[in-house]
DNA sequence: CGACCTGTTGAACCAACTCAATTTAGGTGG
DNA sequence: CCACCTAAATTGAGTTGGTTCAACAGGTCG
């Protein structure tokens, strides 16, 4: 918990994704934010069925938010990237109903679960803004189950990667027409309910037909037009959303 | 906008799957509902795009919350039972992202979406819960993402069919052992991401299996257990959740 | 160096899909 | 009250997208 940044210097919020505070938000949010905590690459950040009593925003690195099965079937739900907020069913619900992963070593902004209700109680903006987060997740797995239910391998494929690079994007992470991917072709594979052997094929297929190279890490979109159009996937631009 | 039902008699809000008001919290609702609206089977009650200016709770009937695409592809996000609540993304978000459709004749709470602001600023526990079923929704599109990436076409049938009955049954309209389940297996088929001719396959093969009888509308489930165990559902005890 | 993790490729198989036709159940008009 | 019409449910048959099984290659790390 040593050298913790402070809100007022937060590299995320001022990025043009997110929704910028006024100064009284910022202030609060310096007293609210409890610490900062940083994970190594494969930590278990939350537990599904667990009561958390702390709360996060990612400020860096990137995590998988999943469900196992009985039977060790896996299923990756989302995935977690800068300036997500982790561990909203706990805060809320009582306990998480799925487990979250550190895939590349993390930094969290560490909030007390007992202390959202003091949000609710004197910050209505800052409770609106953890409803809108609320929201916005819920259209996102919306989005998702609209893919799984109704997409091919090919067209989930570009979906997924038309998602995360506009993401990574949005958080400054593109560099030379690429976002780092440093999940296994196993954790999409989870995502988009394919085998590992089929993702691989599409990878493959993708990556000859010119349109997306993934490899060592790093995903390349040569074509985000046709992508897009295989995702189906609309040009709408990036809207703004608040962050915690 | 005749007659409506004032909140101190709303025959959901008693039921067990909710939680209680408080006095003042009843009060409150009573002047925050605007007013009562019946609508048609087959109606469209939110729009896909739409900036719709209210929100409503479901008071009866069923509905679905879907998405179309471009090519005519349909996905069923989830249904609308008695007890829902419609139009969060327009009310947080500005527009809604799916569509949301009567099945039967429905009756809605109406709320306006401007005063929803008014929730957070003066009624705290209120937006609490509002909060709180943002993320009961999300926990379950969530469960429906792991449904729809690891299941087969029989569990997937028998997760909707337990996940269908056990939300009717808590809002009373169980009867005989059976709920109504007035959709088309052309709905379940879009909902469960499988062709409407294997959707008839399927619920065939639970037919004789003994497990579970659909038809005329109506749901019996006769070996719950058997259907829980298949479709991966432990067997937790209800929670309760906020009700707007 | 050996063990392990991740990615890659071939081959056989099957769950679910598409196409197509038929039955059933209501609903309407003469 | 019956003939007709349409929406929904069913069933058969052939096809295929994606799966499973299995083997192997390349890197990394203790």
């Amino acid at each position: 918990m040593s050298i913790t940044t402070d809100c007022a210097d937060c590299p995320l919020r001022k990025m043009k994704l997110f929704l910028p505070f006024t100064p009284e938000e910022l202030e609060f949010m310096r007293h609210f934010k409890t610490g900062e905590v940083t994970v190594p690459r494969g930590a278990t950040i939350l537990s599904q069925g667990e009561r958390s009593a702390t709360l996060y925003t990612v400020l860096s690195g990137l995590g998988t938010r999943s469900v196992m099965l009985e039977d060790g079937r896996r299923q990756v739900i989302n995935f977690a990237f800068p300036g997500d907020f982790l561990g909203l069913q706990a805060g809320i619900m009582g306990e998480m109903r799925h487990t979250v992963n550190a895939i590349t070593p993390m930094t969290l902004c560490a909030f007390s679960r007992d202390r959202v209700w003091e949000l609710f109680q004197n910050q209505p903006a800052r409770a609106y803004d953890l409803t809108w987060i609320a929201a916005v997740e819920e259209h996102f797995l919306g989005e998702t189950i609209v893919t799984l239910g109704q997409r091919d391998a090919t067209e989930r494929m570009a979906w997924a990667y038309v998602r995360i690079w506009r993401r990574l994007s949005a958080v400054g992470l593109a560099k030379n027409d690429g976002v780092p991917l440093p999940f296994r072709q196993h954790d999409l594979a989870d995502a988009l309910g394919m085998s590992l052997v089929h993702t691989n094929r599409v990878v493959a297929a993708l990556r000859r037909a010119g349109l997306a190279t993934w490899s060592n890490g790093w995903l390349q979109l040569h074509n985000l037009a046709a992508l897009s159009a295989l995702a189906g996937i609309p040009m709408e631009k990036e809207e703004q959303r608040p962050i915690m």
